[in-house]
DNA sequence: TACAGTTTTTACAATCTTTTTACAAACAAA
DNA sequence: TTTGTTTGTAAAAAGATTGTAAAAACTGTA
């Protein structure tokens, strides 16, 4: 009836490591409460919202800079890296690179060896 | 079957350090009493009413001072400002300032290895 | 009006975010 | 392996937002 993005504001992303608040500039990395910039925010929620997709840098230019095609800059590479240290130690394996496309985020995936394994609660 | 802002005159916040009454104007930090202004008290209490979520400027201007988007002005950071020398020396610790977006109450929580102490539930 | 307390504005300092720069590293094609 | 292109990175520069002291404007009351 409406577009989700409009009319949701309890949209969410969630697995295994990652929470994200489409509507809160902080995030979760396992309990460990992450504060996202509004750029680094809007560019892993454009992510999330192709997860498993593709996004080519033209796309991510043009949607979250306002970039048309033709202008040189290394601002998307720099706010990638700054998003795949927030969000340690999964990073790398969250925000794939695309050589020659763009980036890709992947939900997360169990490691071979370590099946269903889910984070015990202790107190410290 | 009310709303509970509406019909509940004993309504309060309490933790550790800090009393607040939302119905007077005066409020306790550990066994000072500290008076509000009337701006103040709304300010904390909308605050406090959101404790642990952010709570955007728009939405502190728009709710507290009636102001719509576009209006310039400092007057909510003064206000924070004063808020948060009232709750000396516990204002920075319960009033977070989040760039860029707005402000959150956190509650408070005792520093480890104190008296005293709960264990936290940590993912390992 | 004068006063005392409250609130807002002003002007600038301090801090944080974003972009650029300059170069290194990784990749693809031949 | 060489060459040209793309991405990664640290650091600096530029830009935007928040903090702060002080002055001005406002409010209610006598």
């Amino acid at each position: 009836m409406f577009p989700a993005r409009l009319n949701n504001p309890e949209k969410k992303y969630q697995d295994q490591h990652l929470f994200f608040d489409f509507h809160n500039l902080s995030a979760y990395v396992d309990l460990r409460e992450v504060l996202l910039t509004r750029k680094e925010h809007a560019l892993l929620g454009l992510l999330l919202d192709n997860a498993g997709e593709i996004v080519r840098r033209e796309i991510l230019l043009e949607k979250i800079w306002g970039y048309g095609r033709g202008i040189r800059t290394r601002t998307l590479d720099v706010h990638i890296r700054r998003l795949r240290k927030k969000l340690f130690p999964y990073g790398d394996t969250y925000i794939e690179t695309i050589f020659g496309a763009g980036y890709r985020f992947q939900r997360y995936r169990e490691p071979r060896g370590y099946p269903n394994y889910v984070p015990e609660l202790v107190a410290v």
